[in-house]
DNA sequence: GTCTATAGCGCGATAGAC
DNA sequence: GTCTATCGCGCTATAGAC
């Protein structure tokens, strides 16, 4: 909502993209508010002065990088198709994004596996427990599709719950060991994913 | 090495419990030392004295789990049957360890994860090094099974590297979720271990 | 809005008693 | 071998100048 088009991004989206990039580098409890500061070329003053502690931070990025993961991939679960097409579509969105935003992914990774946690503030706390709200309704909305490919026989008979799971955490497991490769195109990121996706959903065996 | 069979555990030894624990639940970064003395029933000077630092409890830990990993995987993967029967049976012993042995599990995945990176003397990164070399020993005993699995036609052709990394990945992320609940026997582990590794093995799609 | 300076304290590590 | 006491650093967070 700035007032002109094309104007440099705004100090609080600077600090957020630089504080993604540190948690990722260094998981949040290592980073310092200097090292954000830092990476944005500035001081700890102007990251207070937009941000009332260094977990609001995290929760910041963490909401920022669920809404992306979500807009990204929601369309893809409606539609005519049967499930596996679907899911399959899904999963290779999700891949996408986290390659083309592996800083906020790592992140609501690390959000997801509960890291981050110090002594919550009830206004933290509250705003922690709507975003893993979200990321629940997120996972519920990969299970539905599971479901509906099992009814109309495009998936075998697995448990949706258990395979969910398994689906998601080994999609998110990628952010371990993808790192972008300078020159590698859009492309070469779908073909990636095309095949991580194809593991998981033919298997191993045929 | 006790001079009696059947004592009491160690005192280090009842550190590196207690420190699993304590990393499992809080990340390495985030628990102190007075944390894990209290989990053991003693104070920082014990810990101390039988640790230089916080790091090596860590690198203990991490050295550990690979060893007990090791141990009980290793012996499945040579013998005479088709690669995807020795892969499944690699796999499935790996998972009960995670559970069976949850705290130092999750210690190792921190480790793999590159968590819990400080300042290290060359000591301590000299050690770090060799404990990744065994990881990754690990890692390509398992590829290797997939390669034969790929030769010996029991597996479709699928990239090895590929392949193993998206399997490890996923039989590491169970630790995520799964805690083992009271009065849980052997064969019930069994019995999910088998399941999930079913998952990956055969897919979601028939 | 952004900076400098500093308060305040938690925690890793050490010294030394027992 | 285990404890108590304490040092000293590094970091979050705040105060106040510009």
């Amino acid at each position: 909502m700035g007032t002109s088009p094309e104007v440099e991004a705004s100090a609080r989206s600077r600090i957020l993209d630089a504080a993604a990039e540190a948690f990722m580098r260094s998981g949040f409890a290592t980073t310092t508010i200097d090292d954000i500061a830092h990476e944005v070329g500035a001081t700890k003053g102007l990251v207070y002065y937009h941000f009332r502690s260094k977990f609001d931070i995290f929760l910041a990025v963490y909401g920022e990088g669920m809404r992306r993961v979500r807009e990204r991939v929601e369309p893809h679960a409606e539609g005519p198709g049967a499930g596996r097409d679907r899911l399959v579509a899904m999963s290779i969105a999700h891949l996408l994004n986290l390659m083309e935003d592996l800083a906020y992914h790592h992140v609501v990774h690390q959000a997801v596996r509960g890291e981050a946690m110090t002594a919550l503030k009830p206004r933290q706390r509250d705003a922690l427990l709507d975003l893993n709200r979200l990321r629940n309704d997120y996972e519920q909305m990969f299970r539905r599709v599971v479901t509906e490919g099992i009814d109309d026989g495009s998936l075998r008979r697995v448990d949706p719950t258990l395979a969910t799971r398994t689906l998601l955490s080994n999609l998110n497991a990628v952010d371990m060991w993808f790192r972008r490769i300078d020159g590698q195109t859009g492309d070469e990121l779908h073909d990636l994913a095309g095949r991580i996706v194809d593991l998981l959903v033919v298997g191993l065996a045929g």
